[in-house]
DNA sequence: CTGTTAGCGCTTTCAT
DNA sequence: ATGAAAGCGCTAACAG
């Protein structure tokens, strides 16, 4: 296979240039004869077409700039998998970068988006350092995961997560809770106020800070360990986390103490992977297609149809998986 | 942001468009005040080049394409995040396709890259079915993971890989063996060929098959049931298993029916990833970083230095990593 | 040292 | 129905 130009195909085929382009966009009133000789020499070639001067021509690359914070966290990955396949699906390919949480590398993605001159952006935050200026693109951007004012975006209703974390071990009889998490965020704020609906407080001393610099399972149960050092014994029986990594690593770091999952303590994770599938932990599912269908569609209708208009914020529903980690108390 | 072209920027600035050019590709000789002037304007309006118009000139796109087979192995993705990194590192893009082990889909892959002007491409191949079109393709092709004699490649050495596991299983006191896998391969080949060399004969009945199509844990654990519910009891004490995720599978499989690992039976993993470490699983390490980069150089190689010559094959050596799913008999 | 100009491969208008 | 020609944004050869 050699890289072959229209011109040559059209030589080849004995047509001008523009009766090949014609030909090879479908246009109609092409005379068939013609058609099928072009056609005929694009298949025994093997030619495709430069997507860099069509881009350049039509001022449109088919092409979706996809930013994540992570992929250590399997949800990340069956996230971008999914917004391959359905992009793939409506012709677009996906330009994936990683930010790894660092807004500076987040902002320098953004500019090679633009630079590519990628239709439109779909990411998910590392922080709101760079809101202002990723909200000033001149393309339309979706944020998804969570939701932000700033940005259309879709993502799951994480006060409702936590609420739903909440009443499940407050319905099972537990009197003591726990979270394990990075800041705290809206998933603490849905746990904590239905627990204080229901008469209970949220100890801050039972809530175990993950560094938001420990990115992978070592680093999270370093910090677990620190604080199960720290505290001697745990004063909760319940224990909500904000990923299943978490969950997971939590989970072994007590059993390593002795301390027996479900019976001495409930644990309830979040995101509802392969890990919380493998290892028997109930999680708070998200629903990953539908919530990639949604953030497609909210972003195709801004690039195709130009709908500009204000934000929209699609909120998703959660639900609990409930598998042996979680039990009556 | 408004979109803008270099012409644009160089009215702003009140020089040529060419001296626009020469500023921001740094070359030499450009007067130091117009410089700066280019240079505020620029970062004033926030100005990238359009890459399409460049890729189109420079016949380079500073982009490869990069095909999986899956990413449903954690494995992979280890792989995608460090080609990615190190991609960066030398100032490329990826663009990533998922084959899904679909020869079709791995072509229409290899068509997109070229239509797209990727500079090269790294790629976990799906089987031979496309091995010729894809040696004929007109830039530089590496293929990762496994060596093959049809294109530059670099992987580890599977079949030291299972020689690893055997020795392991016979200086442990093991006797009888068993694999999981999907068809025989050279991990399978150096596995039956070292325990021939010790006196031992694989059982061809203790190879439990896992169809080609078993993508994800739920169908693994499906084949490893339907073997477990034939054989009634398993004949053998050790078991090599092709990658983590039936490493993972198999122990599950096996516990809930009331044998022991390691007490009963010894395990060893493939690919040392995040599944076998959070497990406890014994695995064969892959050193992806390594890989990675030494694919990377093969391809940068070949693709600015034009350096052909005939295909290289480069083979890693492998390492057992060991945890406490094997232990002596 | 800087500006003018041709041309990369394509789509699309215009002319025939 | 088909071909000729302009032009997308950029780089680089050429001219001054």
């Amino acid at each position: 296979m050699k890289k072959l130009t229209m011109k040559e195909i059209a030589k080849l085929a004995n047509v001008s240039q523009s009766t090949v382009s014609r030909v090879i966009n479908g246009k109609e009133g092409v005379n068939e004869k013609l058609a099928k000789r072009v056609f005929d020499v694009i298949n025994e070639v093997g030619f495709v077409p430069n997507k860099a001067a069509q881009t350049l021509k039509q001022n449109q690359s088919y092409i979706i700039g996809v930013c994540v914070t992570e992929t250590y966290n399997p949800y990340f990955v069956e996230l971008i998998d999914t917004l391959e396949s359905v992009a793939r699906n409506y012709g677009y390919n996906i330009l994936l970068h990683n930010s790894k949480r660092n807004p500076i590398l987040e902002w320098e993605s953004m500019e090679n988006f633009i630079s590519r001159q990628v239709d439109g952006i779909i990411f998910v935050p590392t922080s709101d350092y760079n809101f202002e200026k990723i909200s000033k693109l001149p393309i339309p951007v979706v944020s998804v995961t969570q939701t932000h004012e700033e940005f259309h975006s879709v993502g799951l209703d994480h006060y409702k997560a936590g609420q739903l974390a909440a009443k499940k071990f407050i319905y099972t009889n537990h009197k003591t809770f726990g979270m394990v998490g990075n800041i705290p965020d809206d998933k603490f704020f849905g746990f904590r106020d239905t627990l204080a609906e229901n008469g209970f407080t949220f100890q801050m001393k039972n809530y175990i800070t993950i560094k938001e610099t420990s990115s992978n399972s070592y680093l999270i149960r370093q910090d677990i360990e620190d604080y199960l050092d720290r505290v001697t014994n745990l004063e909760f029986t319940s224990v909500f986390t904000t990923n299943d990594l978490m969950a997971v690593e939590f989970v072994k770091a007590v059993e390593d103490r002795g301390i027996k999952v479900p019976e001495d303590i409930s644990v309830i994770g979040f995101d509802d992977t392969i890990l919380s599938k493998m290892m028997g932990i109930s999680s708070i599912h998200q629903p990953i297609e539908e919530m990639v269908k949604t953030t497609m569609k909210l972003l195709l209708d801004r690039i195709e149809k130009k709908v500009s208009s204000k934000k929209v914020q699609i909120k998703l529903e959660p639900t609990l998986i409930e598998r042996k980690s979680s039990r009556l108390k």
